[in-house]
DNA sequence: TTCGACACTATCGAGTCGATATATCATTCC
DNA sequence: GGAATGATATATCGACTCGATAGTGTCGAA
């Protein structure tokens, strides 16, 4: 899924401004499994714009920049109902953590208890950030077993790495005894 | 960590060609949380064989295309090195499931059950994948710690999806009994 | 009163993806 | 026997995307 089918998306949940997109991408419900910059937002609205699958009116505000707030047209509706009956591809993690890890055991395995360790405490703080947006009442069914779904899969990281930071330690440090 | 570094982590394990680098990331032990390009892999070779950070040595095969073999020379794992000081930036999903997932929800939500069905299966394939990986005994300990991390979090999301599916065809169906 | 955070727009260069091209051999299937 | 497929190997190109940057104005806090 391109940004453009993004945008699509999240304008079929509600009108938004481009920044409101973006917001939504990094922060929101959509947070732990997409990201979009304004990079691409914007340039993605203005062509959707050209091809009418989305309109935009222009709201003046005295006290602000103008806002430009978009809306899904109903080709655009269609366009979108046409790219969700392709089945998504496969999901992609992308970990330079675990890449690190890697890495280091054969360039500086002395470092990884400590990446280990930031890291715990970083799935942390994602996992509260989520649990949070999960309280909200008003989740849709989806929205909801979207949030679950990826809490589930982040706290069962998160127990590996606690209950296994340690073995990987005594392993790495018995490997190399003559390190110490 | 851009590809850059990516190959260089890589060459650290050991010698190798820009198709095997290639094989590597969307096959081996790294297959599950990364991805590159031949379009990104090559260009970087190039790079990193300007700087001084890699070697290449050409192996003329009579049978098939020439090989060039790349090679980490200490400059090149000195840069590995400085690039594993800094922590690595947050883990990154990207998911056009769930994002359709989303989307149909408000656009045509009786496809849902089935996107979810694909999924668990999917799933599956991918996890029976890492475990055939994780079976070779020859791993080191780094690269077993990585291999079960990402066993335990699929597994958590394959369960999930299990557990869960029929939940939220219900909650669906029960939202828009007149669908029906 | 200056500082930073927020709201909002937007662009640019560098990096990356995905498709494509080229070539040879091995295997498999009809 | 021959055709199709797929692995090994190189590499490029256009389109897309990221991350940084820039501009402009409000508001609250230090």
């Amino acid at each position: 899924m391109n940004v453009r089918t993004f945008c699509l998306g999240i304008l079929a949940l509600g009108d938004a401004t481009g920044y409101e997109i973006r917001k939504m991408v990094s922060q929101g419900p959509f947070s732990f499994f997409s990201e979009a910059s304004f990079g691409s937002i914007y340039p993605a609205l203005a062509r959707l714009t050209e091809e009418g699958l989305v309109e935009c009116r222009e709201e003046a505000q005295s006290k602000r920049p103008d806002k430009k707030i978009y809306r899904l047209t109903s080709a655009g509706r269609a366009a979108l109902e046409a790219a969700l009956q392709n089945d998504p591809g496969p999901d992609r993690t992308r970990s330079d953590f675990l890449a690190a890890l890697l890495f280091a055991e054969c360039v500086a395995p002395e470092r990884i208890p400590a990446m280990v360790a930031s890291r715990i405490a970083q799935h942390r703080t994602q996992i509260a950030a989520l649990e949070e947006i999960a309280d909200d009442p008003d989740l849709s069914p989806a929205a909801r077993f979207v949030i679950e779904y990826g809490l589930q899969s982040l706290k069962a990281a998160r127990d590996y790495l606690e209950s296994h930071a340690d073995g990987l330690a005594r392993e790495l440090a018995g490997a190399r005894p003559a390190a110490e």
